[in-house]
DNA sequence: TTTTGAGTTGTTCGA
DNA sequence: GTCGAACAACTCAAA
């Protein structure tokens, strides 16, 4: 009897472009999809952690509309895959490549140990368009600036994607499995996961139908669209592509389909996709941009730590609009527009000087869309420690980001329910999403501004030049 | 090896 | 109100 092959799922629940599944479907043999809840995994933030359990749903479903299943198991990896082995008698296993440190440790342990019992342990590509190895400056090195990191990849070819299979061939006994509800994914979510619910689109299907509608219409605005979070001008993929519930080469090929058929805005969002994929590249070859300050020099800014102002940041209670509203975007629907994100970094960073790994901790505990790589880069992109990082002095003044980007207070008004006589229903979700702790109240008047815009500017500033002259050290 | 051109998303100030 | 310059100097990547 053919012995079977595990497929270890992680960030990648789909079947459709899905490079290791093709290749273990090439064998033959029957196939044990398996999803470990191991303590890397565990660690994932509240909004995280509860919609990856509604990506797991949809994928197990997905897979037994195709004559399988998914296995579940908890508890540490590597044990656990020797486990299931012993139990199924595979002869091997297979699984998409992660790039962050704690994955890549994990993976290159699991991979040794099994290789040292001569099983085949093979990972796959299938999370990025390109292996961050693959893509060298001329000297051989990798690129630390995004602009000449585009220009190399844009017109690299990307394979094409491998259409899902109808069925997988499956075992003649199954091993048992875990039960997802017993795993309590959402037990972190005391926000209440009703609120976010309604916000999230979990599964390949939707993922699919998301891309399309997107495509079809909203991509040749994007450009000019994307930057107003009063509308619906992006693609919202995110939160699909982290969990790898569509395949970036899938997207990749769809939108370049879009940019030959003369597409406005296409050619922004392919740079958006390669956005990513520069996280991706900047976290494999300097993983410490997760953690710490990407350029050291630094070290040395008087960043604040915990602090009562920074407290009001995260409950979206600022007195500053533009702020408030992306802190309560995402909390009510576990996203944030981008151009939010950039405002609410800044505000964070420069004018109440507090450090980049409280609100990236924050957005990595409240973030549906979370993604290691992206997280990092965005944060310190926005606190000036990065790689290709804003000038110091580029600070962005919500007041004037408003003008621009939300000059009819559609996003505000979305969000903020102070003030207003009959506020939407995602302005009240916030007050009833936020734990009691925080007394929140919406009959009570907007807050004031914690910190004076030209003032929080000023201080920022003048901490950068007491450090003695220029920031880059 | 040296040179050269350029670098996501901004703000403010003064003409 | 609009527009251009200043805000610094440095590093990156390629020629």
């Amino acid at each position: 009897m053919t012995p079977p092959l595990l497929l270890w799922f992680r960030r990648d629940l789909r079947l459709d472009d899905l490079p290791m599944l093709a290749t273990a479907l090439a064998t033959g043999q029957p196939l044990i999809p398996v999803f470990i809840l191991d303590p890397e995994t565990e660690a994932l933030g509240a909004a995280p952690k509860w919609r990856l359990g509604l990506g797991l749903d949809a994928f197990a479903q997905a897979l037994t509309a195709a004559g399988s299943r998914l296995i579940l198991r908890r508890g540490p990896a590597e044990a656990t895959l020797l486990q299931l082995v012993e139990e199924t008698g595979a002869s091997g296993i297979h699984w998409s490549r992660l790039y962050d440190p704690a994955a890549k440790a994990r993976d290159t342990g699991v991979k040794s140990m099994l290789r040292a019992r001569g099983l085949s342990a093979d990972s796959h590509p299938g999370h990025l368009l390109h292996e961050p190895w693959t893509v060298e400056t001329g000297q051989g090195g990798f690129y630390r600036v995004y602009t000449p990191y585009w220009r190399t990849v844009r017109s690299r070819d990307v394979p094409a994607p491998v259409p899902a299979p109808s069925r997988l061939p499956a075992p003649d006994q199954w091993p048992a499995s875990d039960r997802l509800a017993d795993w309590q994914l959402h037990k972190a979510m005391n926000r209440g996961a009703a609120i976010v619910a309604p916000h999230t689109r979990p599964g390949e299907e939707a993922a699919r139908t998301r891309l399309h509608e997107f495509l079809s219409g909203p991509v040749d605005h994007y450009d000019t669209a994307r930057d107003l979070p009063g509308t619906r001008g992006t693609s919202r993929l995110s939160e699909n592509l982290t969990y790898g519930e569509i395949g970036i080469r899938r997207v990749w090929h769809a939108a370049l389909a879009a940019f030959h058929r003369g597409s406005a805005g296409a050619e922004t969002f392919l740079k958006e996709l390669v956005w990513r994929e520069f996280s991706y590249h900047l976290m494999h070859h300097t993983p410490h941009i997760t953690t710490r300050n990407w350029k050291p020099e630094w070290d040395s800014f008087p960043w604040q730590g915990d602090n009562p102002q920074a407290r009001a940041w995260t409950r979206g209670m600022t007195g500053e609009p533009f702020v408030d509203a992306a802190m309560r975007e995402m909390y009510v629907t576990g996203t944030m527009h981008n151009r939010a994100r950039m405002i609410a970094a800044s505000y964070l960073t420069k004018h109440l000087m507090t450090h980049w790994k409280i609100g990236l901790d924050w957005f990595a505990d409240c973030l549906t869309d979370w993604d290691p790589a992206a997280n990092a880069m965005g944060w310190q992109w926005a606190a000036g420690s990065g790689p290709d990082a804003a000038p110091y002095f580029r600070i962005f003044n919500p007041a004037t980001q408003v003008e621009k980007f939300d000059p009819k207070g559609t996003y505000r008004r979305r969000f903020i329910a102070e003030g207003q006589r009959s506020p939407g229903p995602e302005a009240l979700a916030f007050f009833a999403a936020a734990p009691r702790a925080w007394q929140l109240d919406p009959q009570r008047p907007y807050p004031d501004r914690i910190v004076d815009l030209a003032q929080g500017r000023d201080r920022a500033l003048s901490a950068y030049a007491s450090r003695g002259g220029t920031v880059e050290g």
